[in-house]
DNA sequence: GTGCATGCAAAACCTTTGCACCCCG
DNA sequence: CGGGGTGCAAAGGTTTTGCATGCAC
């Protein structure tokens, strides 16, 4: 199916790649209405879902509830396990989490990612 | 909380550490109806939430799925982009993840798991 | 004009919860 | 016996979807 261009979806995109960090969907949408007041919810999770599959944004899984990122440099995530803050993290390109896993026979990955659990600076304090 | 022992509790967990996979809600309350036919789905969340709580199980969110499994041993996932295959892997010891990112400032990282997407044996063929 | 995208609202889905009763410790 | 555990069913929150209309191309 071919996408055509709508306001929308643009302005979506652009929430969250200009908000570096992590959203929900009804986060998205609050923001979403101060731009356009007459978009729907429904309109918010469709293009979501577009947005994800054009590899556009990334979705994750925190604690239960879905975030979304508009970042594109392949990145890692650290989570507090406390306050649930989570964080991207740049790995240096020598060490390629893929390469971490150039042992695994009989499957071909193509994006490895790191999901690490910890505790915070401030919930250490 | 103190948690007392349950017939309930006691089979999924024995369902879901037998079964070397991983299963969905409603998958380990198909088996546990075999056993317990009276047993409510309800129970099966209360759960399995519990059990989670206790690290006796892990849950993991594949394609928008809840799906738990009962290995207990560290290990990571690899899971097929097209068929939605999930298999453990197991890292040799001396490449334990959290040493990968042994180079994160202000985060003490407790445990980390490298998810990976690629394209199985079966789906290559 | 064609057909993807939208707004709206209903519906589907998965999971949680309130309540009365049960049973482990 | 006290209080966590259960079955049942209703409620909750999130996400999806059908439909008529709107708009990009």
């Amino acid at each position: 199916m071919k996408h055509r261009f709508s306001h929308q979806r643009a302005l979506i995109r652009k929430i969250l790649t200009d908000y570096k960090g992590h959203l929900s969907a009804e986060e998205i949408y609050e923001r979403v209405l101060k731009h356009e007041p007459s978009m729907s919810l429904g309109t918010v999770y469709r293009n979501l879902h577009v947005l994800e599959g054009m590899g556009e944004i990334r979705k994750l899984m925190v604690k239960e509830k879905a975030l979304y990122e508009g970042e594109r440099k392949p990145h890692h995530h650290i989570i507090c396990t406390r306050c649930g803050m989570v964080k991207n993290v740049y790995k240096p390109a020598h060490l390629k989490c893929e390469k971490c896993l150039s042992w695994v026979h009989d499957f071909t990955v193509e994006e490895a990612f790191i999901t690490a659990y910890g505790v915070c600076k401030q919930c250490k304090k």
